[in-house]
DNA sequence: GCACTGACGCGGG
DNA sequence: TCCCGCGCCAGTG
C-alpha cells in the first residue's frame, strides 16, 4: 500500500520538461518490475489527483497514454506546453528520451530515499 | 484460492 | 535494429 504513496513522492519529483517511464518509477519506488502497477496507479488516480501522469511514457519514450486523458492529445500538449518536443513516428507519439528522460541518478535516489525517511515510509 | 487482465520491460533471435 | 515472446505482479470478479 506504501507504494502508491512512494509513487505520489516520486511523481512530484518529475522536474517540469522532463519525462520519466514508468519501470523508472517503479524501481525509484523499491519495486523494481512493478511497472504495470505506476499505469494502474495513474489511470485509477490511487497516486493523487494532482501527481504530472503527462511526464510518465513508456520505456521508449511512447505516449501511450489513453483514455486517462481527456483525449489522445491532450498528454502531447500538456508536453509541449512544458517545452517538450513531441514527435510524430509511425507507431505514435514519442518525445527523445535521451533529451528530456528524466536521469535517475545516483543523487536522486539517494534523496528519494531521504523523502521516505522522512515521511516514515 | 483461481484465472484473467493490463498507461510495462527486457533479452534473444 | 526490429520483432517477438515471456516475465512481471497487484487488482478484479
Amino acid at each position: 500500500m506504501d507504494f502508491y504513496k512512494r509513487m505520489e513522492l516520486v511523481c512530484e519529483r518529475i522536474p517540469a520538461g522532463r519525462t520519466a517511464s514508468y519501470g523508472q518509477i517503479a524501481l525509484l519506488c523499491g519495486k523494481p518490475g512493478n511497472a504495470r502497477q505506476v499505469g494502474y496507479a495513474l489511470r485509477r488516480g490511487r497516486a493523487g489527483e494532482h501527481v504530472p501522469a503527462h511526464r510518465i511514457v513508456n520505456a521508449k519514450g511512447f505516449l501511450s497514454g489513453a483514455e486517462a486523458f481527456e483525449t489522445p492529445e491532450t498528454q502531447k500538449r500538456l508536453l509541449e506546453a512544458e517545452g517538450v518536443l513531441v514527435k510524430r513516428t509511425d507507431a505514435g507519439w514519442q518525445v527523445d528520451l535521451r533529451e528530456y528522460g528524466w536521469a535517475s541518478s545516483m543523487e536522486e535516489a539517494e534523496e528519494l530515499y531521504r523523502v521516505f525517511q522522512e515521511k516514515g515510509i
